[in-house]
DNA sequence: CTATGTGAAGGTGTTCACAGCA
DNA sequence: TGCTGTGAACACCTTCACATAG
């Protein structure tokens, strides 16, 4: 929920997630200013989507000229919460876990990788990056003393409900599920995002062989 | 497009995104017969929602009793064509890529791998899993002899575009894009599913400290 | 009497169209 | 005049409620 004018507003959770979109496409334009229009195609939205969503948040624009590229990219981070340093823990340093890290380090997307934690011993104590690999046993620790607010879960599908409570009993209050299970969470405080690479996979076959669209 | 009874309906993509789900409940129900009820349960999702679902491609269960698994679990297949043998090419054998494959090995998507492709020369010839990373170059000769439908695309945000346009070109059909930025296609027949893990991970920024729901 | 299949109702998100302001 | 900001119209999806079939 976010204030605006006094007055209380629903935000669509559609619109939270095209912000980071808007984002990129701000800090790739070379220009410091972009209309609505211009920022919708190289976002890939259409302008009115654009207006709307913004329009959430505050009156960022300028009627016939268009908003300006810094002022609305510091608006967009601060309402990400990208301005106050989001720390993640990673769960599990398997291939996905660790190509994530790596990722990560590489694409300074604001959010940081403060831990990566695994229980096999065999792991533990390897550099990643600029991380050490450390025990499960400290996820709790971790989180309370780096003040970590996100999982990111990459355990086999086993495992993942008990990483899952562990991360909700430790306060964190949004998690990035790529374990290949639907997990259940009590507390509605927390959000969970599933990315499922094999159920992504079988929802694109229906796809090979059958008209459909890129952005409708 | 599904036939049903003679008559034309649309399904709902939302619809085609849950299905995977219930497969995956299927198998992993260790009974032959489910209700939506428990079908539902079992994959995260409401018992109407999933009679809606299946209603959209006919009437597979009994009134009064429920549906049949390893009946529902062929249909499922079919209406996803996992039945028909869908093959994937990987563009891009980096970090990602390779991850990618190897948990596809893993995972038994229906989905098949069947080629894996590069542009740097030191990775061309590389074993990964069951492949050898085979050049760019042979992307449309590869995609034609081993009628692939499928395009996975994980190579930097600058080549993307390009990569992108050589498989709508080649006939394919359904493309998974982990690059960092948003694809133009001209073909309405293509349909491209983005995943990107920066946007992903700053739009749950937005949730950490902020009420939110899993699943509504 | 149970659980499916489905029209109708309700909600949520997107597009339209234009008023309002630089 | 040009582009934002926004109520109203629209499209889409989910939930409800119940007739229907085994």
């Amino acid at each position: 929920m976010q204030r605006h004018d006094g007055k209380l507003r629903k935000i669509p959770e559609t619109t939270i997630r095209r912000l980071p979109a808007y984002l990129r496409a701000l800090t790739l334009t070379g220009l410091d200013r972009v209309t609505s229009e211009t920022l919708g195609q190289a976002s890939g939205y259409s302008s009115e989507q654009v207006r709307k969503d913004l329009a959430y948040f505050g009156a960022f624009g300028t009627r016939g000229v268009g908003y300006d590229v810094s002022m609305l990219t510091q608006e967009i981070r601060h309402i990400l919460q990208l301005d106050q340093g989001v720390r993640a823990v990673v769960v599990g340093a398997g291939r996905l876990g660790t190509a994530l890290v790596r990722h990560t380090d590489e694409m300074a997307s604001d959010v940081v990788i403060s831990a990566v934690v695994d229980i096999n011993p065999v792991v533990i104590g390897t550099a990643l990056g600029h991380l050490t690999v450390e025990p499960l046993d400290h996820l709790e620790d971790l989180i309370a003393e780096r003040d970590i607010g996100m999982g990111i879960i990459t355990v086999p599908a086993a495992g993942a409900q008990a990483v899952c409570n562990r991360l909700v009993a430790a306060g964190v209050h949004a998690i990035l599920n790529f374990a290949p299970t639907s997990l259940t969470v009590g507390n509605p405080e927390v959000f969970v995002q599933d990315i499922d690479l094999t159920l992504e996979m079988q929802a694109l076959a229906y796809f090979v062989g059958t008209a459909a669209r890129t952005r409708p």
